[in-house]
Order: C-alpha cells, then structure tokens, then sequence
DNA sequence: CGCGTCCTTGACACATATCAAGCCAAGTGG
DNA sequence: CCACTTGGCTTGATATGTGTCAAGGACGCG
C-alpha cells in the first residue's frame, strides 16, 4: 500500500480526479517501487499484467523488429501513466532510462476500480487521447522530416520536457540534461547513431547549441533552432 | 435525428454499449449526413466542433507541414469514431476518400452526453487505446523499414481491412480495392509517389501481386508478401 | 477524338546508411 | 599517480536507397 498523500504526483497523475476515499481505496491495491535505469517494467508481446503511475523518473517505449533494431514509440516522464489497460498484451516495452520510482498495481486490480470509477476512466481517457495526438504528431516527424529537422524538434520537444535544468555553461533555462544515450535519440527519429552525431556537430559549428558533456544540451540561439525544425 | 434501429453499424460503433433507451437519445443529439471523395470534414487545427460515428466509407486523418507536404497519420473505416472529443482543437484533417455516410455531433453535446454515461466513454477510451497501439505499430514502419517493407506490410494491412471484396482476377479472397491514389499510398508510408510505384512494379515482377488497374490489388503470394513485411 | 489526370519509367543527385578507425572521459588496478 | 581498459561518441570514406526532375504512357471522360 501506498501513502497517497505524500506523493509528490497526487495532484498531476490520474488520481486527481479521485477523492480523498477513492484514493484511499486505490493505494491500498498499489505499491511504490524504485527502478533502476536499464530495468524494463513491461515486455513487449507479453501478457499485461501490471500498470502503474510514473512518480519520478523517465522511461522509454519500445518496439523492436525480427533482427532486432529498436523503435522508441514513446518517452514517459513523472505523473504520466504506464501499461495498457483493459487489453491482454502491452504490444511495447517499458524500460527506465534514469533512476525512478513508480506506483505500481496489477492490471486486473487497476482495470476493475476504474470500471468502478468513472472519473479515473474519464482522466485516464482524455491522457489516451493526448498521447494519440502525441504519437501522431511524431509520425510526422518520422514519414516527412529530413535528419536535421527531427534533431532540431527533438531538442526543442524535450526542452519543453525538462526545461530548468542544470546547463553546465550557459543561460540555465535553456540548458537541461537529455536522459538518452546517442543511440537512443537515432532510435527515437529514426536515424543511426552516426548521423545524430553529425547533425549535433553540425548544429554546434553554426552556434545553435552547446555540448557540454555527452548528456547535457544548451540551446544558445532556439530562434535559429525553431527554423531548422520547420 | 437518426433512426439508430435500422443503422448498419449499430453494434459494432461505440455505441454498442448503449442500452435502446439511451441511444434513443444519442440518436436525438446526431444527424446522418453523406459525404463525397474529397470531402473534408474536420481541419487541421481548426476549433473542434464536430465528432461522428463512421457509416460506411473510408476516410484519412492528415498533418500537413508549412510546404503542403501531407503525411496521412490515420485510416477511419466503418464503425470507427472520428473527430477530436474533449479538447479544444484537431490537430489533424479528416477528409472522405470515399462516398460515404456518417453519423454527427456536435462536439459539445457528445461530450456532454459521454460524461453522463460511463459505459460510453469506457468503450471509447478501449478504441482510443487500440488506436494508439496501432499508431506505435505504424511509428515502427516509418522509422526503422525501406520502402520495400512498408509497402508489403500496407498491402498486407489493407488486405485484413477490405478483404473479400472484388477482385478482377484471381482467387477473390486475397484480391480487393484500395480506397487510395498512388500519392495517398505515398503519404501514408512516408515516400514518393515514384517510389511507390516502383516497389508496386517490382512487386508484379516477382508474381507476388497483380495489379489489373490503378486500384485494385491481388495478392498472389502472401507467404512471400510477409516475407518481404519482415 | 482529344484532353486531363494519374501512373510509370528513366537518368541523375543527394542524404543517409554502412563500414572502419580513432578519440575522449571515466573507471580500474598496479 | 600513471598505464590500461572500456564504452560511448566522433569523424572519415564509401555505398546505396530514395528523392528529384523530366518524359512518356495509360486510362477515363467530355
């Protein structure tokens, strides 16, 4: 059982839309649990068993084909929600990629109480419906953007995400530290390893950006950047 | 009004979940109304205003970039749901391409209507969830497949959606009309027109399809066609 | 029959993948 | 404290798939 009123995600995670009761309720049928970056909480194919409540940490979505390259198909930051309710296998994996924790409940416990509670249904509804939007968006970036112009929106989408971070250099607002390896980003846009690091070199030539260290991301001019992402 | 009795998908759209009295007054809410190829129901963008029930024909969901270039981001057929409900804008067009008919709401008296029955809204968050598993799976083909793989795997897709109908040739099971032009084809798989149809040509070459004209498709050799998907 | 639209085919260019080598930073053990 | 290893990243040379540009062909329609 969880302390649901402590939790740093109670008011942005589905279970705002529960009372005081309700949520007592559901964190009897949850349990925290911390990850460590690597470790996958669900396997695409599998039987969906568990669900649960990002508190903190990012993870990654994956789908993987025959010989086994990788599609990222989503990023999952704290408050959103993991797994695939009402549905017999998750089609993806979930894999932490930092330090995190989760608030975790077994798939038929979670399916029934949100059967029993409409407006978990209705909030878990409207954030599948932002994620389709999400997802269809970046099938965009995918069908139709050339390899400069997914690395330009890549950087600017996850400033959005992890804005205020630390930048090693520059104006700290638009500085913050990418919780993906290189090969993760080709992954993310489609691309190979090599040509994501010829386009940060690129970037940086021009002045658009600042590298740091391998993890950190410093916008320097995101007017020129917003142009490159058109 | 519709008359909700005699509608040919009134047990498979969402609103099979209703009891006769409750669709009675869905049905008061929503108009039937046809459409022709072409026609565009919903914007880009634009306020949304409008949902609907999908009667018969075959519609596409469409984003379009700041040059005009399309990428077709989904495929609404009979039965599906269509259209943006709660939340203030599209972000992508819904356009006929094919006649057709469908059954409409405003935004605002759907939305009102699905918060007063759960049963409603849990039967489209479950079409919102397979939606998404499907744009995943479709993320997967755009980014890591060549254009080989991506068209056999949307003959093979397309195959499972239109199957049985006519073919002009062969074994009618496996042999069926394709609701898109070449450019549609292109749109949806992130290509070219001329790549596409050269993949279509090389495809006939090897005998594993028959193109008797510009829209149908006659699957020859499916065990190669999945083959090639791989 | 002639016109327009859509499709196919060809020649060529270019972006990105592939293959291969080297670099850098961090960690480990002597 | 320094050699050594390791894993991730960068850079270079080359290959190739797909885009681009251009022409020609097929089909449907007035």
């Amino acid at each position: 059982m969880s302390d649901c009123n402590t939790c740093v995600v109670r008011n942005r995670a589905i279970c705002a839309s529960l009372t005081a009761d309700e949520i007592q309720l559901l964190g009897q049928l949850g349990r925290k649990q911390r990850v460590a970056p690597g470790q996958s909480l669900i396997w695409e194919g599998d039987e969906s068993l568990v669900v649960a409540n990002v508190i903190d940490g990012v993870f990654k979505l994956t789908v993987s084909n025959v010989q086994g390259k990788e599609q990222i198909v989503g990023i999952v930051f704290p408050s959103d929600f993991i797994g695939r309710p009402f549905g017999e296998h998750s089609p993806y994996s979930v894999t932490a990629l930092t330090e995190g924790e989760v608030c975790m409940f077994t798939r038929q416990s979670f399916d029934n109480f949100a059967r029993q509670h409409p407006e978990l249904e209705h909030k878990l509804l409207h954030r599948t419906l932002d994620e389709l939007d999400n997802a269809r968006k970046w099938m965009q970036l995918l069908g139709q953007m050339n390899a400069e112009q997914k690395l330009a929106n890549f950087l600017l989408v996850m400033s959005n995400r992890l804005a205020g971070q630390s930048c090693a250099i520059a104006d700290p607002s638009e500085g913050y530290t990418l919780p993906f390896g290189r090969q993760q980003i080709a992954d993310l846009l489609g691309l190979t390893i090599e040509t994501v690091s010829r386009q940060f070199t690129k970037m940086r030539g021009k002045g658009i950006i600042e590298l740091p260290n391998r993890r950190d991301i410093c916008i320097r001019d995101r007017a020129a950047l917003e142009i490159l992402a058109a």
